[in-house]
DNA sequence: ACGAACGGTAAGCTACGACTTACCGATGCG
DNA sequence: CGCATCGGTAAGTCGTAGCTTACCGTTCGT
C-alpha cells in the first residue's frame, strides 16, 4: 500500500473532505453527484478525492462515462484508529489529572 | 461558557497545537517550557495556548510572574465527544457497504 | 463518426493561518 | 525602588491550501 498517511488531521481537517466523507458514507456517488450537493465546483471536488484517494479512504470504479467514489472500509477504520492513538497517547498521562479534578463536569 | 467550540477539527489540525496538547497531558507547564520543547517562538506558542483556551481545552493560572496552562478535563472529553460524533454519523451509514463488501480487506 | 456528458489536470489567484520581531505591562527580587 | 523575568499583544511577512476557469482525453449515444 502506497496510501502515504497524510497525518490523517490535515485530511479531515478541510470541512469539505469531512462533507464528502460523510456524503459517501451514504453512498457511493459520481463526482458530479458530490459538486452537485456541495458548495464548490467539480475540480474542486476532484482534487479533494484525489487528496481521499492517496490517503486510502475512498476507491474509485469507472461506470461508463463516470466515476463512482466509494468509501474505502479498511482505509478508513485505519484513519479511525491513528486518531485514536492521539487521544490514548493524551488521556493517558491526563488520567491522573483528572482523577485529581475528580468531579470536575458539573 | 463562551467557548465557541471551532470545529474541533480546526483546532487539532494544527501540528503544533497537538503538540502542545500532549505536552500539557503529561504535566502542566509554563508558556515558557512549552516554547523550549516546540521548534517554535515563545509568542507563537501563546497564540496557540489562546485559541486552545478560547475551545475551553486549556485553563491557565497565575503563578507569580509565569503562567501555568493545564488541560481541561471537561473541555477535552467534549471535543472528544464532538469528533466522535462524526465518526459514529459515518460509521452509521457505511455500516451497510461494509456488510456487503464482506470479506474486500486483502 | 460526430457531438455531448463526464471527469481529471494545469495554471493561476486569493485568502488565511502560522510564525517572527518588536513592544509593553505586570510581577518578583536585590 | 530599579532591574530582570515572564508572558500577552500588535504588526507585518510568508507559505500554502483551497478554489476557480480553461483545457483535454475518454466514453457513450444516435
Amino acid at each position: 500500500m502506497a496510501t502515504y498517511q497524510a497525518d490523517g488531521w490535515e485530511i479531515l481537517g478541510d470541512p469539505s473532505r469531512r462533507a464528502i466523507v460523510e456524503c459517501l458514507a451514504v453512498r457511493p456517488r459520481a463526482v458530479g453527484e458530490l459538486a452537485d450537493e456541495l458548495p464548490i465546483s467539480r475540480p474542486a471536488v476532484s482534487q479533494h478525492l484525489r487528496v481521499l484517494k492517496d490517503a486510502g479512504l475512498v476507491e474509485d470504479e469507472a461506470a461508463g462515462t463516470r466515476r463512482v467514489y466509494r468509501l474505502n472500509p479498511a482505509g478508513v477504520s485505519a484513519l479511525r484508529d491513528q486518531l485514536d492513538m492521539f487521544w490514548r497517547r493524551t488521556l493517558e498521562g491526563f488520567q491522573e489529572i483528572v482523577e485529581e479534578e475528580d468531579e470536575e463536569k458539573s
